[in-house]
DNA sequence: CTGTAATAGTTGGTTTTGTAACTAACAAGC
DNA sequence: GCTTGTTAGTTACAAAACCAACTATTACAG
């Protein structure tokens, strides 16, 4: 074909973006009005609440997320007393970080909101296709180069 | 169920962040080395290239952006003399962007590029899952509420 | 040991973004 | 024609992200 029918809504990273974000606005409302909490920080929240005691760069590695990132995350949700952290008795660099009970409580919460969001978002496609689009995203996610 | 096997990875939100950053990384990689560009000044320039003449509000409403975003990539196109601005004569508020040659030209190349790396983002996926995916895609993003 | 490199995490300074207030121009009611 | 409201676009200030340099600790080579 001599002219490209190539289109900025049907750009892939656009329309992920695009996605990505309507898809944020209304949990990141809630994370935000309800704990005062910021994106990084509801992430490492939530890998705390899921997998337990944790050191900021298994967080990081897990999420993806800058250790700087991590290190400022901490220290809001320490001053929130969401989490405290104690240090590694054989290298003493390390930081193991755990949730308190109130970090425990805000994670069981906001995780409820967020499996009720998930469900909504995909209201009225066919599980087959939520698997499918989810399994996509995150071969998309994974990729590099 | 009993427990829960939600996990982050499973959350969309979640996923789409990932996925859009992974795959817009190596693309903003071009526009910013090639042609000191931002995100933003990258849409607009593609929606000029794209549309033709158009106002910053046009721009705004189609690519969904804040006037403040459009108004600062704007400046920063024109001090590098990808486009000039000229008043519209019956509505001296508005003004009427086009681009110049050379921003033309840049955004000849980049969205040759796009095109490109959109096709190698999809690699391997049967035609028919990527319509899907991308479909599903605009959904999610026109949502609101 | 000692010097060099690697790793965990923090801090500082610059960019970018977000939010809200602002100017300028038009529109509509009276 | 004035007042009030609306729209186009800009600007100012605060919040947040980004990147690079930093401390402290461990590892390892000679």
């Amino acid at each position: 074909m001599g002219v490209s029918d190539f289109d900025l809504e049907k750009f892939l990273p656009y329309l992920l973006n695009q996605a990505a974000e309507a898809s944020s606005l209304e949990f990141q409302q809630v994370y935000k009005d309800r704990y005062g909490m910021l994106r990084n920080e509801w992430r490492v929240l939530f890998h705390l609440g899921m997998y337990g005691r944790m050191t900021a760069s298994a967080i990081g590695a897990r999420a993806g997320l800058h250790k700087t990132k991590i290190s400022r995350a901490v220290a809001k949700l320490e001053a929130r007393r969401f989490l405290t952290r104690d240090r590694d008795g054989k290298d003493r660099r390390v930081e193991h970080l755990t949730l308190t009970p109130s970090g425990q409580a805000a994670f069981a919460d906001l995780r409820a909101v967020a499996e009720r969001y998930d469900a909504a978002l995909l209201e009225g496609l066919p599980p087959q296709d939520a698997a499918r689009l989810k399994a996509l995203l995150h071969m998309l996610a994974r990729r590099r180069g």
